[in-house]
DNA sequence: TTTTACCTACCTTCTGGTAGGATGGCAGTC
DNA sequence: GACTGCCATCCTACCAGAAGGTAGGTAAAA
């Protein structure tokens, strides 16, 4: 399909980096000028306004998310695989800091001030994500391969929780190990398996 | 002790709400003047910079933790019980809206935009918070209490990560249960009577 | 008399955003 | 092919307001 004027894409992508590293009020035009090597007035031809951007950006985020987990469901049918591939494509953007954060983990903590139109996204996502969680641990309790402490649900709000709860770890340690320190046992822990190591 | 002029602290108060808010991007002198009910120039005269101000403000956050910790130690010696109590506190800050997120779980994500010097006491929250419990963990496990699947360390950190992206979720679904619903298995599944249920 | 707490007035820099012009490619038409 | 209009892209030059911060003053408490 058309390959568009990637300095569109260059926008979003510049913008995703710089939000993922301080949020909505982190950035400003001019610092993406300065990275894509453009004037400031530019940006606005593609993005008349800063909510347009962060509302596209976020948009198309949780087009890739979406995508990634349906191309998950196609590749892989086992649960316990299907989460560990999760969490393993962030594990893997930690430790290469290549994008080591949720840009929708990240804006949710700025909810109460973001502009109404991105937190709209932003609350998608996570309805979205744990929507597809809460389908796996529904499909691994139901095959016998997961013991769950709770409902499916919970169980996923749970597991979301504490993928992004490490993510932050991570930052605050400026330690990208500790993500794989913190997601591993959890990934175990929900396979039966363990509980055939008695005390 | 001195009862100082109590505009200091509603500044404090002030700052501290709004950051729970929106960060330390989130929020200028202006907003706060705003709110105390006094000029923004007059902000400097208690605080001569924003750095100085959030410094303090993260600094006397980071004492009351503390204090907190020892409380809990001095009036419960249980372990399970302690991370009730923890995870109970922010329970009922998230429900009753007063302080719906911690102030360090919130300016982590934003460490690499943040001043150094407010990041290094950021930093320093987690190593403390981190620090108590993995005492908490071990005192757990030495008293056959717990069951910890890995390290009291890594139990700890999970433990932690965990809480925070509860928060994180209660704010994307502007809804304080999730938070109740994310936590409360979490401290059922460490204790060991979870065990006494076989599947 | 010094200090504390606050004020007005002002400064500089950055903010998101606009107006209007230059360039250049790409239809359609002659 | 040359001419034309058009639209996309990017530019310079602005703007109003908000940002954090300073200078210097006043009034009252210590």
């Amino acid at each position: 399909m058309s390959n568009l004027s990637t300095t569109s894409d260059d926008i979003l992508a510049c913008a995703r980096s710089l939000i993922v590293a301080g949020g909505y009020n982190g950035f400003s035009y001019a610092d993406i000028a300065d990275v894509v090597g453009i004037r400031k007035a530019s940006i606005h031809h593609h993005f008349p306004s800063k909510v347009d951007l962060v509302r596209t950006l976020v948009a198309r985020y949780r087009e890739e998310t979406e995508a990634g987990m349906a191309n998950v469901e196609l590749h892989e049918s086992d649960p316990l695989e299907q989460l560990r591939i999760y969490a393993g494509y962030w594990e893997a953007c930690i430790a290469n800091a290549s994008a080591p954060f949720c840009i929708c983990a990240l804006l949710a903590s700025e909810l109460p001030v973001l502009p109404k139109e991105v937190g709209l996204e932003v609350r998608a996502h996570f309805r979205s994500l744990s929507a597809w969680l809460t389908s796996v641990m529904e499909r691994g309790a139901r095959h016998g391969q997961f013991r769950l402490m709770s409902t499916p649900r919970a169980e996923a709000e749970a597991f979301m929780a504490t993928v992004h709860g490490a993510m932050l770890s991570a930052r605050a340690y400026d330690d990208p190990k500790i993500f794989g320190v913190v997601t591993g046992p959890l990934l175990e822990r929900l396979a039966l398996r363990s509980l055939q190591i008695r005390p």
